[in-house]
DNA sequence: AACACAATACCAACAACTTGGTATTTTTAT
DNA sequence: ATAAAAATACCAAGTTGTTGGTATTGTGTT
C-alpha cells in the first residue's frame, strides 16, 4: 500500500492529452497532480517534492530524453515515466539510458497505465513493449553518435552533403563518411529511407 | 441551452488519449459518450442514434478524412470533429472538403475543446487555426492529381524512380516527369523535402 | 468543338548520392 | 596507458536525382 502523496507533474506539448492523463491520475488515491505544462522551462528550479514526473518524448523544440537526464542529474530521486505516441522501436535502449523508469506509449489503456505508474512508484522500472509487427530493430541502432544525430538533423531539413559540410565546417567527404556509416548501422538502403526513418522514430 | 442527449464515439488509436478525452467530455452534460474505438472497423454498422463523433485524421492504417466522407455519405446529420497532433498546414481544405464540421488540433486546451463542441453541436463549424508561424500552403496544393499521389506514397517508401515505373508499368521518364511536376506544385526542392512534406502533411 | 489538364514519353547536362575502399587524429572508456 | 570508438579527410566509379526543355494522347468540361 502507498500512503504517501506523490508530487507529480506531467510534460506534454499536447495539453488536451495532458489534460486528459491528468484526469486519469485522478484515479489513483495516492497522486497529487501539480501541473500540466508544455515545456521544461515551465518546470520549477526546485523539484525537491516532485516524486513523479512524466514526459512526452517529442516535445516542439526539446527533446524528452534530455529533459529526463538532466532531471535525474539534479533529482535522482524522482521517478520519471516516458509516454510517446509514436512506436519509437530501437529506441527503448536510448530511454533506458536516459535513466527513465518506465516508458508508455500512447497505445496503452487508461488501466494498463495506472498498473506501470504504481509499479514505478513501488520502484520497479517498467517499459511496455510495442504491440508492433515484429520488428527487429538493428543491433547497431544504439551506436549512433552525436555527430551523426546532427548529421541526420541536417539531412531531414533537405540538406545536401555540401551544405551540410559547410553548416559543420568540416569537408564534403567526411559528411559523406557519415552519412555512409549512418546508413550502414542504421541498415538502411538511401537518404530517403533515412528520412523517412528519422520521422517514425523521431530523431 | 441543449439537453438532448447527444450520443457520441471517439475514434483514435491512442487509447490513452481518447480515454482521456472521454473523461473530459464528461464535463460537458448533454454528452453521452457511447464508445472510443481505436479503428473504423470497430464503428457499429449503423449510427442512427450516434449524434457526434470524434476522430483522429491519423490512424494506423486508415485514413481519418476517408472515414469522415463515408460516415457523412451514409449519416449526413452527424457532426463530425477532427483532430490531430500535428499541423496539418495546407490540409485544412482537404479536412473541410471531407464534410467534418471541426478541427481541433492537441494543442487545444480542454476548456477550448468543450467551446468547439458545443458550438459544433448547435450548427456551427470551427476549424482552429494553427498557433504557427505564419505559414502560407503554396497555392497549387489543391492541383496534386490521383497518379501524383501515388507516385509521392512510392517515393515516401524509398522508391527509386526506375522501381517506381516497374510497379506502375510505366517509362522511367514518365515518373522523372511527375516528379518534376510535383516538386514544382508543391514549391519543393527536392525528394528529401517532398518526403519531409508528406510526413508533415499526412499523405 | 475547343480548351484545360492529366498522363504519358523522351533527351541532355549537371548535381547529388552510393559504394567500397584507405587513413589520420581526437575522444572516451577501461 | 592503451584500446576502442568517433570524427575527420580523401578517391573513383557508378547510380540516381534535378532542371529545362519538347511532345503526344486521352479525358472531362463548357
Amino acid at each position: 500500500m502507498m500512503y504517501k502523496t506523490q508530487n507529480t507533474i506531467i510534460i506534454d506539448d499536447h495539453k488536451l492529452f495532458a489534460e486528459g492523463l491528468g484526469r486519469i491520475l485522478e484515479d489513483i488515491s495516492c497522486i497529487s497532480l501539480q501541473n500540466s505544462i508544455a515545456s521544461e522551462k515551465e518546470l520549477p528550479s526546485n523539484l525537491e517534492d516532485i516524486q513523479l514526473l512524466i514526459l512526452d518524448i517529442q516535445l516542439k523544440e526539446e527533446n524528452g530524453l534530455e529533459i529526463c537526464k538532466k532531471v535525474k542529474t539534479k533529482f535522482p530521486k524522482i521517478k520519471i515515466i516516458i509516454i510517446s505516441m509514436f512506436d519509437p522501436k530501437g529506441l527503448v535502449h536510448e530511454i533506458k539510458k536516459s535513466g527513465a523508469n518506465g516508458f508508455i506509449p500512447k497505445s496503452t489503456d487508461a488501466s494498463e497505465v495506472k498498473e506501470v505508474i504504481l509499479k514505478v512508484l513501488k520502484g520497479e522500472d517498467v517499459f511496455l513493449e510495442m504491440e508492433m509487427d515484429s520488428y527487429v530493430p538493428p543491433p547497431l541502432f544504439k551506436m549512433i553518435s552525436k555527430r551523426e544525430k546532427e548529421i541526420i538533423l541536417l539531412i531531414k531539413e533537405g540538406k545536401t552533403a555540401k551544405q551540410i559540410a559547410d553548416i559543420l565546417h568540416i569537408s564534403q567527404f567526411t559528411v559523406d563518411t557519415h552519412r555512409k556509416n549512418i546508413l550502414k548501422k542504421l541498415e538502411l538502403n538511401s537518404i530517403k529511407d533515412l528520412i523517412a526513418f528519422s520521422f517514425h522514430n523521431l530523431l
